[in-house]
Parts: structure tokens; C-alpha cells; sequence
RNA sequence: CGGGGUGUAGCGUAGCCCGGUAUCGCGCCACAUUUGGGAUGUGGAGGUCGUAGGUUCGAAUCCUGCCACCCCGACCA
């Protein structure tokens, strides 16, 4: 490993790039596009999984698994979802391969299906084909499912974590026996984002529709969370849709319901990816490394002894054994680290390239003090303190760390909220200070395309708490109601 | 698929213009001294210079084809 990585004020690029590989979260593997999640970054997933499936669970889903392959012909029942993701699906057109006589390997073209599958880009189809056999009757709705899985989107360019062609994500998927109904499950799915992003990550969101250029293909409205990270640009964090019946007509799934009518049921799906790796990463590291949110820190506090003699050590590891259990006690995870193979500064390095929130460094001057040496990571700010009450301090210290970057990745985003008037103004903050630009819009696709060609600048959402303003549109004068928020994106 | 760029040890690189069998740093291995912020010294291992041809006494270097990757654009959770 060689020594810091590139500042993230010289190359946010380059610096996230580094700081993935570095500390040991991913890297590109052989298949172009596609990343290995290595056991470091993987036990950071599995701790946002845990938490989001407790928080599905407890507003009534359970989780089921559908296949990884789609029928063509499923794919194309939905006129705008198939046209939404056509260019970029995997299609998988044979299943064996054979030997040419010449020693190599080759698809065995006998061996052709006589459909064509689709590795799925996402499950609406293939679950909404199989809803059609579980839902008659009104007594069979709702059904709130979610299933953990892998999609592939033959996207043209790539990024670790943000972008990748095969990418791990949970999707729900819910049936119900009227629209109000789900769209009420819309918005709970959203809220229940946004409280994972915000109490979990630390991460602010804000919460809004899509306009329909951005709208999922083949919803009806798409919600979702935005967030902002520290180089001024977007990202999308997550989606809930409310896939009125389109989905039900397209699959032929309906039910009697109460008063005896047949209809078609209501839908809605929601998910989130991956992705949330690479926000958390862009929205509270430094040039140290990673800084993570102590709630989804596989290792909350590192032990490092300092020793010169085995018999150093050896008290120090008494003292290490003790406090990691009474931490254990309280649920918090420990490390301690005692290789001889690193010296203690290397260490305290690794440890800031990877974002552990808590460090504490124990010596033999401490041992003779009752002492140990407690370093945050969120402020890199070290204190010596007492043994006594250790346990209890680091537990309180870990709360205010959470709270810390929730806090300052809040302030981050509300000095990063820019209201203007004009388009003049709308491109100097987008060329400048970046960042989310709160502007009237006359409400039409064509202006919003024409402002995405001039400056790349995407609407990301209008928030759902929007205050009602008379205005006029910056691009086109035309009158308006409200502004929305507008910013570069991932 | 369009525009630009790069391929030299596990990683990052020098050398290429002007041809003579490859430089430096990190990492790795051994030993010693070290250990409160990324240790130091000594010794060592590791490369058919992306690939296939061509020119030449001789190619990392010049020429041609191919391949791969990166950046910008179209696409996008």
C-alpha cells in the first residue's frame, strides 16, 4: 500500500477511485464493468442489509427470490418499461458451449434457445407474470414482497460502486386493491429510505417526485431521495414507484374485489442498490480515507497496543481483553490489533483509510497513567483520558460521532442549496459552487431537456414539501408555481 | 459507436523523438536495529517491455495489423 491518496480537492475522481481500492472496499474484476465487493466493503453492505431488511420487516414485507432470467417476451409486455430498458439488457441466447476438435471452446450453435432470455435488468416482469397465479380476490391483496438480488444494466461507462453492469440491490414489490392504497405504500417505502439514509448513513436526503423525463419506465410517478455529495454533484439514492395498474394490464393480473367487480391491481416497487455504498463513501470521506457512520461501521473501535517487551504486551492485552469485552457487552464491535508485523503509526493510518470511527491507542506510559490515548475519526481529534468509565465514554463517543457528520454533511448540503432567478445565474452556481439550485421551471419536458443540453444539469426531484411560489421560468419565462431542484448528477 | 490517450515486475513509472537487451519508487523475502503517526540499514527475488508480423547485424525504441484498458460524449440506480 503506498503512502495517502490523491486529495479529493485535486481530483474528486481520482480520490474516489483510490479510496474504494485502498481501503479495501472493491475493485474492477476481469469481466469489463463488473466489480469484485471485496470482504471489507462486502461487510459494510451486509450491515445497510441488515438494517434495511429489519426496517421492511417491520412495515409487513417479507422477503422471496424470483429468477434470474426473464423471457423476452415478458420484458416487451410493457410498452414503456421495455422501451425504458432495451439498450441495455444481457440476453442470453445459448446454453452450451462445445469443443471445435481444434482444442477451443465455442458456442454449440445447435444448442440455440428458442426464446431468447433476459438476464434481468430489474423483476417487475418476471414477478408481475407470476403475481397473475397468487391474486383473485381482494382477500389475497396486499402483498408485500421484497426479494435481495443482483440485476445486470449493460451500462456504456462504469464506476466502482455508482455504476457497475451487474450491481446487488433489493427491490419491493407490492400488489394492492386500490391506488390510494398504494400509493400510501409508495411513500411509506420512501420514508423508510430516507430514514435509513439519514439515521443509518448520516447522509441527508431530500425526498421528491421525479419529472417524467426522469420517471421509472412504465411507473406512473416515481419518488425518490436525493443526495448531495462533497464535490456538489447529485446522487440519486434511492426510488420508490407507484406503478399505477400498468403492470397488472400488461400480466393480466386482476381480482374481485368486495363489491363483486373485477379490476386490475395496483402496484408499486421501490429499491435501492449498491449505489448507497458509493454515497456513503463520497458523502463523509476525507483525504485520510473513509470516514463511516459508526451504525454501519463493521469495526466500531480499534485497540492498538504500543509495547517494546512481550511483557508489555502482555498487560496491555490483559487491559485490551477486559475493555473489548465490556464494549462487547454494549454490542460494540472491537478489533484489536496486535500484529508485530506493523508498527503502531502504520496502523493508525490503515485504520483512517478505512474509516474505523474509534481508535484507542494503549502504551506503557498509559499503563503507568491508567490511562489510554482515544482518537475520533470524523474530527481527528485525540485526547488522553482515563481508564475508568472507558466503556461508557467510548459508547457515548460513538453516538456523537453519528450525530457529528449527520450534522455536517447537513450543513454541507444546506450551504449547497442555491436559490436564482435567472439562467444566467442557474449556470454561474453550476460552474462554480455546484451543488443543488432551487429555480422556477414552466413544468415541460422540452424546457427541462433544453436545460439538461446546455449545461448537463438534470431536475433531480420537486420536493414533496415544496412551498407553493408564484415565479417565472428561467429558461422560458413562462409562468410558475413552485421551484425545483435542479444539479449535475452521477 | 464517435473524439482523444495509454499499454514496460504485484502497483506507479523513466527510457521511445535520436535502435545496442531496461531506470527509479512503493510493495515482496531474509537478517539486524526499531515500535506514542505510514521505521532504518544491509542483502535478495521478481520483467520474453500488450500482441502478431515487418525493417535491421541488432527493436521497449522505427513501420503495419490486431487486442486491451483509460478519459470525454451518447446511456444510467
Amino acid at each position: 500500500m503506498s503512502k495517502g491518496i490523491t486529495s479529493k480537492n485535486d481530483d474528486y475522481s481520482a480520490w474516489y477511485n483510490e479510496l474504494v481500492t485502498k481501503a479495501d472496499l472493491a475493485e474492477h474484476s476481469a469481466v469489463k464493468g463488473c466489480m469484485v465487493i471485496k470482504p471489507y466493503g462486502y461487510s459494510i453492505w451486509e450491515k445497510m442489509q441488515a438494517a434495511l431488511d429489519k426496517m421492511f420487516k417491520d412495515t409487513g414485507h417479507s422477503n422471496a427470490y424470483f429468477p434470474l432470467f426473464i423471457p423476452k417476451s415478458f420484458f416487451s409486455k410493457e410498452a414503456a418499461h421495455v422501451e425504458g430498458f432495451a439498450t441495455e439488457c444481457a440476453v442470453v441466447t445459448h446454453y452450451r458451449l462445445k469443443n471445435d476438435g481444434n482444442g477451443n471452446i465455442i458456442v454449440d450453435e445447435d444448442a440455440k434457445l428458442e426464446e431468447e432470455l433476459i438476464v434481468r435488468p430489474t423483476s417487475e416482469t418476471i414477478i408481475w407474470n407470476t403475481y397473475r397465479g397468487w391474486i383473485q380476490s381482494y382477500r389475497d391483496l396486499p402483498i408485500l414482497v421484497n426479494q435481495w438480488a443482483n440485476v445486470v444494466r449493460w451500462e456504456m461507462r462504469t464506476r466502482l460502486f455508482l455504476r457497475t453492469t451487474e450491481f446487488l440491490w433489493q427491490e419491493g414489490h407490492t400488489a394492492h386493491s386500490t391506488a390510494a392504497e398504494a400509493i400510501e405504500e409508495t411513500e411509506r417505502m420512501l420514508n423508510v429510505y430516507a430514514d435509513f439514509a439519514e439515521n443509518w448513513m448520516a447522509m441527508p436526503v431530500v425526498k421528491g417526485i421525479k419529472t417524467a423525463n426522469e420517471r421509472f419506465a412504465g411507473a406512473v410517478e416515481t419518488y425518490c431521495i436525493e443526495a448531495l455529495m462533497q464535490d456538489g454533484k447529485a446522487l440519486q439514492a434511492g426510488t420508490s414507484h407507484f406503478l399505477g395498474q400498468n403492470f397488472a394490464k400488461a400480466f393480466d393480473v386482476k381480482f374481485t374485489s368486495k363489491e363483486g367487480k373485477l379490476d386490475h391491481v395496483w402496484a408499486t416497487s421501490w429499491g435501492v442498490s449498491t449505489r448507497l455504498m458509493g454515497a456513503l463513501i463520497m458523502a463523509h470521506s476525507d483525504d485520510s480515507g473513509l470516514v463511516l457512520p459508526p451504525k454501519l461501521a463493521p469495526i466500531q473501535v480499534v485497540i492498538v497496543p504500543i509495547y517494546k517487551s512481550d511483557e508489555d504486551l502482555a498487560k496491555i492485552t490483559e487491559f485490551a481483553d477486559n475493555l473489548h469485552a465490556e464494549l462487547k457487552a454494549k454490542g460494540i464491535s472491537v478489533k484489536y490489533d496486535d500484529r508485530d508485523t506493523q508498527r503502531p503509526g502504520f496502523k493508525f493510518a490503515e485504520y483512517e483509510l478505512k474509516g474505523v470511527p474509534v481508535r484507542i491507542a494503549i502504551g506503557g506510559r498509559d499503563m503507568e497513567n491508567g490511562t489510554v490515548e482515544i482518537a475520533r475519526r470524523d474530527t481527528k481529534e485525540k485526547q488522553t483520558i482515563a481508564q475508568d468509565g472507558l466503556a461508557n465514554r467510548i459508547e457515548a463517543l460513538l453516538e456523537d460521532i453519528q450525530t457529528n457528520i449527520y450534522q455536517k454533511a447537513l450543513k454541507f448540503r444546506s450551504e449547497n442549496i442555491t436559490e436564482v432567478n435567472s439562467y444566467e445565474e442557474f449556470k454561474q452556481v453550476l460552474d462554480g459552487k455546484a451543488g443543488f439550485v432551487s429555480a422556477h421551471w414552466d413544468g415541460t419536458p422540452e424546457t427541462e431537456k433544453k436545460i439538461k443540453e446546455e449545461t448537463k444539469a438534470t431536475i433531480r426531484c420537486i420536493p414533496l414539501d415544496n412551498k407553493q411560489e408564484e415565479g417565472v421560468c428561467i429558461y422560458s419565462g413562462q409562468a410558475s408555481t413552485q421551484r425545483v431542484l435542479f444539479a449535475r448528477a452521477y
